[in-house]
DNA sequence: AATGAGCGTGAAAGCGCTCTCACGGCTACG
DNA sequence: CGTAGCCGTGAGAGCGCTTTCACGCTCATT
């Protein structure tokens, strides 16, 4: 119930706690090296023109005082904020469950703490949370912004980019709007775990896909699709249904697939706890996985392992792709005009119980 | 390779995109209601000093205009941040991938949006990443710490206490520091999930428990022992093996376990995936679950319930946990003196499959 | 020797906001 | 009717930093 425009009446909020309370400032530096406030200053930024000795007497009083730059003054003299936003357009506690989102949160604190740069969080769905994020954002508080996989039809990305504010998303980069992304190769994914089912001698193979308004449940999707085809087998739609990334639905989907196909012998399901989810439905439907029915899974998370039996999985460099939202950020921040990239991460199948018959 | 002091040498450090160009500032919109800044100020910080007309003016001229306030501008002159830093002092991807974390993330974010406060996300577990961790907060950026699940032996509550920076850990509350806390009642947790294991009528109940050095870890252990002392059975040292949290050593211990006390009757794991890394180890040796031995996890993820035969678990309402972390932290910022508190979550018993013999 | 360029440094003007203080108008009281 | 007190408002001094500009110095050039 925040009202809008703020008025702020939360102890966080208008907390009165004085902070920094007698810290160093720049100009105590400055005394204490007998050179000007803007000559540390430089010094702090790594400005070249300042002379080797005069830098040295500057670091030495600088770790002598024990200086820290205060960020707010720092921020509000440059115009410049030192910390990028990352945006998760998602509340679900199962989407934040997912140990897909806190590798790659991971990876992102990693890539940024490099940079000391600070990480704000920030998550919302509903329209209210939308309202409060995109204030913030366009209030220009951040330098940059991570946008952690949205839907297709989701405005951010477009306003974002008419602002002019430098952003990367995680996933495929979103229709119409030209802005760096990173992405696994869900594609590749989809196919080489139908591939594998081919391989495993499987040829009424079905899929359990995630939401389509999502890339990574599109483009799995597409590689099922694909691998099919390369196979020479026949599309099917009756060998398609919807999971939505959730294990619920994905168990009733299971079970409509059974009865309209109960001659299937392989499904690819595009997440672990989907797989896991069908695999119970197999098995008290008196099917045996893998000896009636193969199983692969996507994202290779605890799950894979500890199902039983283990699931036959895709894995994806999560933290690495992380890593690179941080660098193509930081890209993007250099040369504000360059074109677009989009980076692709390769995927590796791992192989378990589930999918080949003893 | 960030040095020390910071020569900022990066892009996103150095970035020198300029933000917030032309926007509108507080004396903006002091000129469009014909007021001074000052009242202006007081409208947006809701002091209660302004007639109601006036202030109505003035909302209307921010609305109007889109006012955003400047956050670092405000910050400096306030000698306050509007943020909190949550700190995990650990970077195993295994601690990111577990859903406890991204939920317990969650409802910190989701507590924190409430009062329009931002979330600074710091993870490091080296020196240099403590070094860089302690240097932020200790320089005064932000007005709060939420601390993640630190370790015993962590000096950060101490040091952080010393400096009168408001904190709160989540998790017991560390030894010789007053500080605020907020945790699950994991003591409670393993007593209900070993006095279950009790009631389906086991006797040589062993546990594989966590690290010891997380409270976590330790009170599910305490409560295992607590409960077989309830009930009666005999303590002993060669039921309890370390899983440290982590499936690989649990399998192993597992295994330890068997061969030391082939005549075990049941299993309490203080996590799911140590609970399913057990299951597998269990089944290879070709003992039936819950048949020959029933076994009970900690947490509730979705290991459990993709488990074959689905996990008895105890859960925690993790999302309450930390929505209760931000109140604990704006109640202290609110009175930086008052008595510490701890506030302890009920937990509770998911009866499935892996516990009771049919 | 005079001129110019280049470099390192310092002075000082803000960045946008908060908050103290002072002030004018009002009510309340003697 | 005078004075005290309160309340709402405005003036203005910073908060700690960055950055422009000007200045003096040293060299290279003519």
């Amino acid at each position: 119930m925040t009202g809008d425009p703020p008025t702020e009446t939360d102890p966080l909020a208008r907390s009165r706690t004085r902070l920094n309370t007698g810290s160093i400032t720049l100009a105590d530096v400055a005394r204490a090296a007998k050179v000007s406030p803007a000559t540390v200053s430089r010094v702090v930024n790594a400005s070249p023109k300042v002379r080797p000795e005069v830098r040295a007497a500057v670091q030495d009083a600088i770790t002598r005082l024990g200086y820290v730059p205060n960020r707010a003054a720092r921020s509000l003299a440059a115009r410049r904020s030192g910390s990028v936003g990352v945006v998760v357009l998602e509340s679900t506690q199962q989407f934040f469950g997912d140990p897909f989102f806190g590798q790659l949160l991971l990876g992102i604190a990693n890539g940024l703490s490099e940079d000391e740069t600070q990480l704000i969080l920030m998550i919302g769905r509903d329209v209210a949370d939308r309202r409060r994020i995109e204030r913030y954002l366009e209030g220009g508080h951040v330098d940059g912004v991570i946008l952690l996989g949205p839907q297709d039809d989701d405005p951010l990305p477009a306003s974002l980019t008419a602002r002019a504010m430098p952003l990367v998303v995680s996933g495929p980069p979103p229709a119409g709007v030209m802005v760096d992304s990173v992405d696994a190769d869900n594609r590749m994914g989809g196919r080489l775990a139908t591939q594998h089912l081919v391989d495993a001698g499987r040829r009424r193979i079905a899929t359990i896909h995630g939401r389509l308004s999502l890339g990574s449940g599109r483009d799995r999707l597409t590689g099922y699709r694909e691998a099919l085809a390369v196979a020479g087998l026949p599309q099917d739609a009756e060998l398609e249904v919807d999971g939505g990334f959730d294990p619920a639905i994905a168990a009733t989907a299971t079970a409509t697939l059974l009865d309209r196909c109960p001659d299937l012998d392989a499904i690819f399901a595009a997440s672990d706890t989907m797989a896991a989810a069908a695999l119970r439905v197999l098995e008290e439907t008196g099917r045996q996985v893998p000896r009636d029915v193969s199983l692969v899974g996507f994202d290779d998370s605890p799950v894979a392992v500890g199902s039983r039996p283990a699931l036959t999985t895709v894995r994806q460099p999560i933290e690495a792709l992380g890593r690179e939202l941080v660098r193509q950020l930081a890209r993007r921040l250099e040369s504000p005009d360059g074109p677009p990239s989009s980076v692709v991460f390769g995927i590796e199948l791992v192989v378990r119980e589930s999918s080949i018959p003893a």
